[in-house]
DNA sequence: CAGAAAACTTACCAAATGGTAAGTCTATGT
DNA sequence: ACATAGACTTACCATTTGGTAAGTTTTCTG
């Protein structure tokens, strides 16, 4: 039999949802609450304030996001492996819980007080993931570039292409899986293209 | 002397960048109305409802991004010269009015009843780009992929560097005008190596 | 100049929102 | 058995929100 899971967990998983795919001023705690079916109140006993839910949040973000690309890249692998890894597993974050990703996109953009949050929860991945590019293009792997501005229009390109089901619908493709599979490979192959020295 | 600005004017404008910048449902009809020194009924006597004003605000900012990207965009150029001229004229339109993009931005990912418009809006200019991709394909300018997916990956890098001043920031990247240059001409080169066939 | 239409403002309003205060129920340790 | 603390709910509340109704002023027109 399986253990209930604890109120707080729950109302972090259905803000997580809400904020991450609808935003954090179109998402009253109302709304929240009734889904949960709890009252308002509920939420603000674990949260003394919408304001804590959402850095807590945030803070659950970052961690699922850290978790999934840390799982999924070898840090042994070297050039462009290691790339296509991180790639298939943003995909399939943004398939699975594209919330996550969405979250991520609306504190970046957003800016704010949270996003120190965030920026200090993703710094050590970026450090990281400055030196792995700066590594590899010593070594004659990856063609020169400013190693943070590679990284910036790899995140954009991934990112964007996993995360915007309208643009695909306005191009005419249905964000279906098997269009997601689709551009999966597709990116990969640009990014391949992009990356990689001649 | 300049002829006074009509309100219907000044209040799309006003709501532009409100909702471009910070999201349809974070901006009030009060918050818009004191910004131009007028009351919120005002904004009703010209826009019925605030979905009404999300609408017709949404129609200029498709507008402004046509006419920022057609007068940019020479329709004889061929290969990557074309692509870098709209790169441009993006990165461009990015750093005067980012409101514009922020704007697209929010309907291509919030969707709902909004998203109809643009997408017709922007269905034209998107044929087009389709059609020009294909072509440079036929001809072997272009490294072969799906055509729509490739717009999906230029679009998404692109947009995505020039409106993501905080992701920079993360990266350690002040998002001044300087590295905006920076930024944009990295982009090309990325987008350059991606897209011209061996 | 009359008057009507356009372009507003002042005065409201019902619903929703984030938040406070106080009470209730339940488990737990003594 | 009983106090105590945790996990809520019921009852409110002030403010904000989009929107309506009814003026008032300005501008155009016959």
């Amino acid at each position: 039999m399986s253990v209930p899971v604890p109120t707080r967990e729950r109302i972090l998983d259905s803000s997580l949802a809400a904020f991450g795919l609808r935003g954090y001023d179109s998402t009253s705690l109302d709304d929240l609450a009734s889904d949960l079916g709890i009252t308002k109140q509920a939420i603000l006993y674990h949260f003394s304030s919408k304001e804590h839910l959402l850095t807590a949040t945030i803070e659950l973000a970052v961690r699922e996001l850290g978790s999934a690309l840390a799982g999924a890249s070898d840090p042994q692998a070297r050039g462009f492996q290691r790339i296509e890894d991180l790639v298939r597993a943003t995909f399939s974050l943004a398939a699975r819980r594209p919330e996550v990703l969405g979250l991520v996109r609306l504190v970046t953009r957003q800016g704010g007080t949270a996003s120190g949050e965030l920026a200090s929860g993703m710094s050590v991945m970026l450090g990281e993931a400055v030196r792995f590019v700066e590594t590899e293009m010593v070594a004659g792997r990856f063609r020169r570039h400013d190693p943070r501005m590679l990284l910036l229009a790899v995140y954009s390109a991934v990112v964007g292409v996993a995360t915007e089901p309208e643009v695909m619908r306005a191009l005419g493709l249905e964000p279906d899986l098997r269009s997601l599979v689709k551009a999966r490979r597709e990116t990969i192959e640009f990014l391949r293209a992009a990356v990689i020295a001649d």
